[in-house]
DNA sequence: GTTGAGCGTT
């Protein structure tokens, strides 16, 4: 047991990270084993995270690291050492450029917000002990929360349902991206039903045309980055020369649209993503693939699930539905037939880690056989010997038609919802987990 | 006091 645990050491680092520089907020997550982290590593935890940066300690500048191929490379041949690392976010650093000035720049940040309409968003589902204090506390991990307010009936008391609002565009994408758990339950955070529509819906989708078979999704995030940051990369496999990229900011997509960019070499043209029609006439439309839960079969899945099947990417979508996953329901719902790497990573967005195995060693460790036999953190995938000895599905990670077909067994036909799947060996569920994964209803 | 889908002025 003591030799799984420092062997378990020996080949994870962990670094300090922190969305600013207060060091009471920092995670720490897992380099790979070649020293880099994974930019999706960082993602995973930091939504919305495009590098980071350190102070400094010999003359308090700022450092950024180097970033390549998706990885973030350690400040010195040394390694990372013990700074606090802090995440850098494009939209902040946009801003903090533009403002120069104390006294325009809460005009301009007025400005840049009116761009970027922030809405209200409605939080379902809170805590019965929540107070606007706590909620604010916790919502603030994503950003400034402006605005909080727990709805009461004329007698005084909660209703369990609450508006908040961010200062900041991003800081709500943000929040709408992850699942939460606020003291123990799953809170749905949306967008009103009041301001659907409101918010105008220019694409943040571009096309890329001309893509060349080596351009991974992580090139063309680590490309585009730079523009704004970017929320959602789909590259097919196989190669179609083609690949699409969604930004967070709709008019950083526009002003791209038209352009020719070079990305390793070769000239790749961007222009607006046709939208596309999620109905079985349109040809993109795999529902045999993806199911109708509103997947819309052209997105990867977020950052974790890497190049395999396709994509690197946040959660495109805002919710956890529309991955067809329901966060409250018990176990799968009926038309649970995502590839298994797109719900990993989509929970690992979710900050489901433990779902990817000990260490958060999940997808981004995967090869086309699946997770490892006995792992590289020295465990055995959840212990649970279906998954193990008849393994995935062999066109496994390839968003393949063959998943839901079962050809193996083992699958879908248990230990999904009879509350003892996940969770039940190797402490690999949901932490503290309640929800519907085991089958258990929040109460 | 109890509760658990929903959609906000009081």
């Amino acid at each position: 047991m003591n030799n799984k645990e420092s062997y378990n050491d020996d080949l994870f680092q962990y670094i300090k990270v922190s969305e600013d520089e207060d060091e009471s907020n920092a995670v720490e997550i897992p380099c790979e084993l070649n020293g880099t982290l994974l930019l999706s590593t960082l993602v995973a935890q930091f939504p919305g995270a495009c590098g980071l940066k350190f102070r400094n300690p010999e003359n308090k500048c700022v450092r950024g690291l180097r970033l390549s191929d998706g990885k973030l490379h350690p400040p010195t041949e040394a390694g990372w050492g013990k700074h606090l690392y802090t995440c850098v976010f494009p939209k902040e650093n946009k801003r903090k450029m533009e403002d120069v000035s104390p006294e325009n720049s809460a005009a301009k940040t007025k400005r840049l917000e009116k761009k970027l309409i922030c809405s209200d968003l409605i939080c379902l589902g809170l805590p019965w002990k929540s107070t606007e204090e706590s909620i604010k506390q916790y919502f603030e991990q994503f950003g400034e929360v402006v605005m909080v307010q727990l709805k009461k009936d004329k007698n005084g008391s909660f209703k369990g349902f609450g508006f908040i609002r961010f200062a900041t565009y991003a800081s709500q994408m943000r929040a709408l991206a992850q699942r939460h758990n606020i003291d123990g339950r799953w809170v749905d955070v949306r967008i009103p039903n009041s301001k659907e529509g409101v918010v105008p819906q220019m694409p943040c989708k571009v096309f890329v045309g001309r893509c060349t078979e080596d351009m991974t999704a992580d090139d063309l995030r680590e490309y585009f980055s730079k523009f704004g940051e970017v929320t959602d990369v789909f590259v097919p496999r196989p190669f179609r020369a083609f690949g699409f990229v969604t930004f967070l900011d709709p008019e950083v997509a526009q002003s791209l649209c038209g352009e020719d960019h070079v990305i390793k070499g070769a000239s790749v043209s961007v222009s607006s993503a046709a939208p596309k029609i999620k109905n079985k006439n349109n040809p993109t439309w795999k529902e045999e693939q993806y199911g109708s839960n509103s997947w819309d079969g052209n997105h990867s899945g977020p950052s974790g699930g890497s190049t395999n099947n396709g994509g690197s990417s946040n959660i495109d979508s805002l919710n956890m539905q529309n991955l067809g996953i329901n966060p409250n329901g018990g176990g799968p719902p009926p038309n649970f037939n995502l590839p298994i790497s797109l719900v990993a990573a989509a929970l690992n967005q979710a900050g489901w880690s433990g779902f990817l195995g000990p260490n958060n060693s999940g997808p981004n460790n995967w090869g086309q056989n699946g997770p490892p036999q006995n792992s590289n953190s020295g465990k055995n995938w959840n212990n649970n010997p279906n998954w193990n000895q008849n393994g995935p599905p062999p066109s496994w990670n390839q968003g393949n038609p063959n998943w839901n077909g079962n050809k193996n067994g083992n699958w879908n036909q248990g230990n999904w919802s009879n509350g003892q799947g996940w969770g039940g060996n190797g402490g690999s569920g949901p932490a503290g987990s309640n929800s519907g994964w085991n089958n258990k209803p929040q109460t």
